[in-house]
DNA sequence: AACATTTAAATCGCGCACGATTAAATCACT
DNA sequence: AGTGATTTAATCGTGCGCGATTTAAATGTT
């Protein structure tokens, strides 16, 4: 066991632990989403149009932090499942509005019981979990070096 | 703006924040192992090896939570890249060793500095980020439902 | 010894992530 | 009007993650 550099010991690096918990819960999603033939970062794009319908490729992806090479091939499969409708906006021609159909609309009510059964499969008190969010919220404002 | 079930409102959603969290602070790794032309699981496989080398693929998957679907490809690319070399046991040929390179170990004192640029880039205080990484690890524990 | 079971790694297929580039439309400015 | 810059989405290539399967070796059981 090397101790030269204990700064590189994996079990002091709170990064492993952000990743590694970031995998896990996507895994516990997973039993969930797939009754209704779901992924994780497809489930967060359906969050923000159950949000707001009718929305950009660009603002989706600034709400999901995601960028149109990821989210185009998202959005082509939601498409091809009947969830979503892809449309460009006649009055600019780049921007491309997404619409979410009878059926996208009708999976929220099904998908209502989802946080809940998230919440009962952690024994951590939800003020912890509450303030565990708002840490890794702050983490997100982290400045990247020299910007 | 729906709001018929505000559990599904994006910004209430714990997951989420954890799911951009971890990509976010896996992008601020980037300009650093870019230098070593290593990815972020790649360093993690080598924090690993650092820490003990000739370690089983079984077991840096253990450490690493990866399964040998994702390690196999991985290690090869390291190998590859001169860090590491794969042996079959020849006592149990279905076991692999993976050892370190000179090249590979070299490169641990390079990276010592890595952690230390990255703590620089976060204005949280410390105590917070143990608190942080204390939460993340609770998470982990987390029971699958039925299981 | 013969055969079923278990284990470890590799393989396969699919869907992200994301840097880099491209293509087309719009904007800004002269 | 003409042209360079900007914006938006799409495309391309690479490397994860991971469920599922396969292969081969070792182990257990009769």
């Amino acid at each position: 066991m090397s101790d030269k550099h204990p700064e590189l010991n994996l079990d002091n690096q709170l990064c492993f632990s952000l990743y590694a918990a970031s995998r896990h819960i996507t895994r516990l999603y997973q039993p969930m989403l797939k009754q209704h033939n779901l992924t994780y970062p497809q489930y967060i794009v359906l969050l923000i149009l159950w949000q707001k319908d009718g929305m950009l490729v660009k603002d989706i992806g600034e709400r999901a932090q995601l960028k149109s090479n990821t989210l185009t091939p998202l959005l082509k499969r939601l498409e091809q499942n009947g969830l979503v409708t892809r449309q460009r906006d006649s009055e600019d021609e780049r921007q491309c509005y997404v619409y979410l159909t009878e059926q996208g609309k009708n999976l929220e009510s099904l998908c209502a019981c989802i946080p809940s059964q998230m919440l009962k499969q952690t024994e951590i008190p939800v003020e912890k979990l509450i303030e565990l969010k708002q840490l890794l919220d702050q983490l997100m404002v982290t400045e990247v070096h020299g910007k």
